[in-house]
DNA sequence: GTAACCAGAATTGGTGCCAATTTACGATAA
DNA sequence: TTATCGTAAATTGGCACCAATTCTGGTTAC
């Protein structure tokens, strides 16, 4: 594995924009682009985003304050290296929270939420077939940010994108297989499918399904 | 309200003592000492906890990172003033989580355990009475989560330590009447009782009320 | 008397430099 | 030839200074 990461991507000059640099660190991280147990050093940072040392210093302690990028005293930071067992916790963390809301979705659903869904688990098709890695990426957030918005709780929102932002760099490189890309697109729509139905069981078991990674039993 | 932090409270001189700033300054956002709007100071807290300026910055990004103190851009930090629905938010999330790890809980426990978690809620006991405040909230928290260790899944007590630090500054001073303060210490101990009866539905039920901070209805 | 405006003070936030620690490389000895 | 030690390079992390913005108080105009 190469140590330099100027070599690794170069991203794409658009001098007028003007993201925050730890978004950026954390959209390659997720996305696979900084592989786990890759040194991040200030250097190649700086040089990368095109910013300043304050600027990656600060991106690097509020990654590693949420566990995404590990924090080595005097030796430097680097992508962390997740073991099965965090993996399987915070799935199980994540499966207790969507689920546990579920019956309120179900209640607050209404026809113009499951046409905004069935919107954005079409674009998630799309995107599966025509856009980058980093798009697939962001519809798939975007199918479940606006299911989870229907549990009427706006910090639930927030705390799940949190949590679900400690264990994606594993499950991302399972995307490359078109396999199970296909396969969460139906569950997407499934989910729509029962949402609509009032299908208690069913969102319930599809959500957990669908978070689990596991192969669909329809 | 006074705007000047010095004059709020003079922590203790412990020249040997080499604490992290952003635990000293969470631990007087979340015992009431600086209270919900105050404003931060930079200067003020490099005085305060005798440290540079760049350690005062990054426990301010790092809080205002877990929305605990909200940056206003060249304007300055302040604690986080929470409205009512995040509170009831908060603690549905907390609900959620807590009740649907209960089994495990009861799955997983052991004398070993039972003994220790008696001894927990009778520190508390012990602190409601004798000790500070911040003795007291501490003694809260260690019984907690020893409560949810017993679920097996040490992110998620990690997940719910976080989010528990959304909310308290606002119930931590309700604590100062002894009669919730009483009520909570009783409430520990008909936990534990459930959790040695391996009652379910009784468990989910305190743990319900507990975080509700509702009235007790044994 | 009140409102708008302008100057001075204070605070935030960014930039650059330098010390401390660690790593890498090469020389020396067994 | 190999292991060990020592020196040099590189990287991290802290510190001090300075620019930019905002707030405060007083003055002037209406």
């Amino acid at each position: 594995m190469s140590d330099d990461l100027t070599e690794m991507l170069a991203p794409e000059e658009k001098p007028e924009e003007k993201k925050d640099v730890t978004d950026l660190l954390l959209h390659d991280i997720l996305t696979g682009t900084l592989p786990a147990g890759t040194w991040l050093k200030q250097i190649d940072l700086e040089r990368r985003y095109d910013c300043t040392r304050p600027e990656v210093r600060r991106a690097l302690d509020r990654l590693s304050q949420r566990r995404l990028v590990q924090h080595n005293p005097n030796r430097g930071y680097q992508v962390y290296e997740l073991d099965d067992q965090r993996t399987r916790e915070i799935s199980d963390i994540r499966v207790i929270l969507e689920t546990g809301v579920a019956d309120r979705m179900i209640a607050n659903v209404t026809p113009a939420a499951i046409a905004e869904l069935r919107g954005l688990a079409r674009h998630f098709d799309e995107m599966s077939f025509r856009g980058s890695i980093m798009e697939h990426y962001d519809a798939n957030l975007a199918f479940h940010r606006a299911l989870l918005m229907l549990a009427g709780n706006s910090e639930l929102v927030e705390v799940v994108a949190e949590i679900r932002q400690r264990t994606v760099s594993a499950p991302v490189s399972q995307w490359r297989t078109r396999a199970r890309i296909e396969q969460s697109a139906r569950e997407h729509h499934l989910m729509v499918d029962a949402l609509e139905a009032r299908d208690l069981p069913e969102l319930k078991r599809l959500i957990e399904i669908h978070i689990r990674q596991a192969p669909i039993k329809a």
